[in-house]
DNA sequence: TTCCAGGCCCATG
DNA sequence: CATGGGCATGGA
């Protein structure tokens, strides 16, 4: 669930498990389905793995967080032991930016192009290739064309300054760690291709602030069915973004992610169902 | 074929 | 401050 949860976008299942990457380091994971709470893991990489899946997230503690409402719970419910997960900064800023006006399926081939085109290769696994995400300083490097040719579209331009930006040291992910959620999100708000979303996702995802809420398409439309269905005027994306941090509380991103999971998940086995 | 997707940006009220 | 239109692409 984790790994399909539209946070990260390059794991690929593998036998009963999985294979990807944690930084430059090739990883299977498995969880094995008659002992749950265990996993198997590639020799040598159990504190990576631990790390990258938040595996210390105190989960009761959250849970006893989660709002109580129908929609909340049922997504809890639906979605027990979904982490989320402790992101690369550049990585989580980049497939954020590319995914604008996406679909989860096609950020993932994105992302997959640019690994294969412009990263750099890694000691795979079971004879499998693998990249590392293309640095910044290899993403400036390329022309608009050859980022548009992977079909990137108007985000080309958006990833290639961003990239220029942060490979030129003009922009340090690292040093906004030491800085409170507005003043990152802020700061990433100046870069090009991130707005209050994306700057949100990356938040979450890359600085484990886990109050911060991405308002996506998913999430706009869970609020307005669960949360302002009764409401005649118009609710604008400001006040969705102000009543949900005052509404889902502490742990707000992970309430924000399982509502996104759930959603997601159901409509796609409805889509299954039909055909 | 049509629909729609983990939005951003800029021009107007 | 809020709103509306434009923007490229491809999976379902």
């Amino acid at each position: 669930m984790t790994l399909t949860s539209g946070q990260v976008f390059h794991w690929h299942q593998h036998d009963a498990g999985w294979i990807g990457l944690i930084g430059s380091s090739a990883v299977y994971v498995e969880q094995p389905a008659q002992n749950p709470e265990s996993l198997l893991i590639s020799p040598g990489a159990s504190e990576l793995v631990s790390h990258y899946f938040s595996l210390d997230h105190c989960m009761d503690e959250i849970y006893a967080s989660f709002p109580e409402e129908p929609a909340a719970k049922l997504a809890l419910k639906a979605c027990l032991g979904l982490r989320i997960i402790r992101q690369p900064l550049w990585e989580c800023l980049a497939t954020s930016i590319t995914s604008a006006m996406k679909q989860v399926s096609h950020v993932r081939t994105m992302s997959l192009y640019l690994r294969d085109h412009f990263g750099e290769a890694v000691d795979g696994l079971f004879g499998m290739k693998l990249n590392a995400y293309p640095t910044p300083r290899a993403l400036a490097e390329l022309s608009v064309d050859q980022l548009r040719d992977v079909g990137l579209g108007w985000r080309a331009e958006n990833l290639r300054e961003t990239a220029r930006r942060i490979a030129s040291g003009e922009f340090d992910l690292e040093a906004l760690r030491a800085l409170d959620n507005a003043s990152v999100h802020r700061a990433l708000c100046t870069l090009p291709g991130v707005g209050p979303k994306v700057g949100n996702c990356v938040l979450l995802f890359g600085y484990e602030r886990l109050d911060a809420i991405p308002i996506d398409v998913w999430i706009k439309r869970v609020l307005e069915n669960n949360y302002f269905a009764n409401t005649k005027r118009k609710v604008g994306m400001k006040e969705m973004q102000r009543f949900s941090e005052a509404h889902f509380g502490t742990f707000g991103g992970y309430v924000q992610q399982y509502l996104f999971h759930h959603a997601r998940t159901r409509k796609l086995l409805e889509r299954a169902k039909k055909h």
